[in-house]
DNA sequence: ATTATTGTATTAAGCGCTTAATACAATAAT
DNA sequence: ATTATTGTATTAAGCGCTTAATACAATAAT
């Protein structure tokens, strides 16, 4: 599971949905323990402060839980993380759709693109 | 139309990228002259180097075309436009379906969910 | 001929992000 | 009891982005 962070906007908003995706995908099991601070970053090759950061935005938003001393674990609200995922998909299709529409492409059209282009995948 | 501009990346990209589909989707037509940058700046509520710093970078890529003392146009050759317009459409297409991959869903259910929101919004 | 408009360039300042270095308190591990 | 590990906090420096102010050359408009 490669961290690869792009130079065009900041690296800890990166982390967070990074590490947002790899919690409601599974990566990180609900209730799992995570990496130390510390080791998280070097393994995202980031300075520890802005892992930091990154996690604890994340704690605010419920996603992770922090036990002092003997580091941090993902939440052990299933259903919470489930409905994140689901919310998380249907701004996914949101936002494709309103990007297709500002190019000029209306709902039925790029549901069409879509399956075409599944289409042209198969063969 | 607006210039609604976030302040989690660099302003000067999303002047770029509404620039871009404004052109593709024919808001700014083949071969017409765009406002001038002092204009154009002051419509965006943005710093006038900053316009031009997006403008230039747009000349750089073909889709625009500098007259020294009478402004910029777009580009004639609207060939390249259409087809920028479909490479960009196809890019839009699959960062979807490797989003959604991310979250755990594969192209068919990607697309299924897709006609299923689709249908409840005809309700 | 004169004026206004065009893109362009330069300099300085402020700001947030990122890194680096360092330190501390709490507690699990030994 | 001691040690190692945990999250956390602070300070200073560098960097790119953004703004502001200003100026210049070229040329369209008058």
């Amino acid at each position: 599971m490669s961290w690869d962070l792009q130079t065009d906007r900041p690296i800890y908003t990166q982390l967070i949905e990074q590490m947002e995706i790899r919690i409601l995908s599974g990566v990180y099991p609900s209730g799992s323990r995570l990496p130390s601070v510390r080791d998280m970053a070097q393994e995202a090759a980031v300075n520890p402060n802005t892992m930091q950061r990154a996690l604890s935005q994340l704690e605010e938003a419920g996603l992770l839980v922090t036990h002092r001393t003997s580091g941090r674990s993902v939440t052990e609200d299933a259903q919470m993380i489930s409905q994140a995922k689901r919310k998380l998909a249907r701004e996914q299709i949101e936002t494709f759709l309103e990007n297709m529409g500002r190019l000029g492409f209306d709902h039925a059209e790029a549901l069409l693109l879509v399956s075409g282009m599944l289409e042209e995948m198969k063969k």
